[in-house]
DNA sequence: GTCTATAAACAGATAGAC
DNA sequence: GTCTATCTGTTTATAGAC
């Protein structure tokens, strides 16, 4: 489907209005609320559409969430994309370390961040319980990409083999840090007595990834000068 | 299953064996569907039970949720409440780190192993996404005494204030690569090239956590003797 | 306590006018 | 493309026999 040279904006039909604004409806009702818990009325009416758009447009509710899987793929491969291609660490590791902490600050900033992007992290990590169609895309198009990065990264950091058991889990147990704290938001705003998730919040836990990472790096170096 | 002295044993009447087995199948499948998409039809089926004996024993379906959640604050509350009275490290940074990574390594037995637990785990995970009573719940008899211990620990094992923002954050930090790991496993499983999820690849996974903590540990000692 | 039968509300999908 | 009205199935909850 679309064309899309950035995504929408050059073929602007008229139906193309409302077919975005399901998509971003359900993008952030899935996302908040989860698949089954939302009625596709509540949808329609969250985009000031009409129910039966969203057959007419996706074929249904499935087709709908499908949708704004692959929404959310290119959205995020539009945004990591380029940031990834751009690292070239050569082949020095406080070079790659530094890239790696860049990405891991990225993400970091994505998912935690106030913006619409927290409607996207939701969803992605909702669909990522569930085996499907929607796992499958986001899988390809943002975790494996962004993973193989990371260990790539991360190998040349620690002079370890980018494959290795060690460095895949190593990047997996980084970035989970991150999705953690933003599954478990509310757990630890709850413990940290934090009114809010603000800037200054994000900020220390960035710290604390950020530590993380460089004594992962420290203690998993290989040659030891 | 069922028996447990400390659970439901005394009062044994009729009833409360369809009840109990309602619990079970309901924390079975609210775990693995979540709340919404699962129908109390499936509940009472999956427990050879009624319909009807949900909303009698319940009052409905909500009811249902939240005694399995109150079933497994008991559950949990029974399995790792002696293990963290029966911790004294005294003042000894050593046995504190090692206390640590005890009670550590046993979450991740417990969120990762393949029994029963599996299911309680996944429940208790969901729910902690949605604020309510459920969450109150777990968070006040699982969530915040087994993390204050852990906070003791390594507070003591760092020589950091316990309370502090760094040990604090640093251990959801720590706890959060497991209930990653936990969530994400999906993810993993398909980057690592897993077919199953065996003791061998849960020991990978801790292996890596424990060097992770005992990074954290030595990267965050405050007086180096 | 357990069951059948049914009520009342709600879901997603669709037909057809415009 | 968008709308209203409606169909069909399923949901939870309940009434009442046993």
């Amino acid at each position: 489907m679309s064309s899309d040279p950035t995504l929408f904006t050059s073929t602007e039909k008229a139906g193309d209005q409302t077919r975005m604004a399901l998509i971003l409806a359900g993008i952030r009702l899935f996302g908040a609320k989860g698949y089954e818990a939302t009625s596709t009325r509540e949808i329609a009416s969250a985009a000031n559409a009409n129910i039966a758009s969203i057959a007419y447009h996706f074929g249904g509710k499935e087709g709908l969430r499908l949708a704004c899987a692959q929404m959310v793929g290119r959205r995020i491969h539009g945004v990591v994309g380029p940031v990834l291609a751009s690292i070239d660490p050569g082949d020095d590791p406080a070079k790659a370390q530094a890239a790696f902490e860049l990405v891991i600050m990225g993400v970091a900033d994505f998912l935690l961040g106030q913006a619409e992007a927290r409607d996207i992290a939701s969803f992605m990590v909702r669909e990522m319980g569930v085996p499907g169609t929607v796992f499958d895309t986001v899988y390809a198009e943002f975790i494996l990409p962004v993973h193989r990065k990371l260990c790539l990264l991360l190998g040349l950091a620690t002079g370890q083999d980018p494959e290795s058991d060690l460095i895949r889990l190593g990047a997996f147990s980084i970035a989970g840090q991150v999705i953690y704290f933003r599954i478990g938001h509310a757990v630890v705003a709850r413990r940290m007595e934090w009114e809010i998730a603000g800037p200054a919040e994000i900020a220390r836990i960035k710290t604390i990834v950020l530590g993380n990472i460089r004594a992962f790096v420290a203690t998993n170096r290989k040659s030891l000068p």
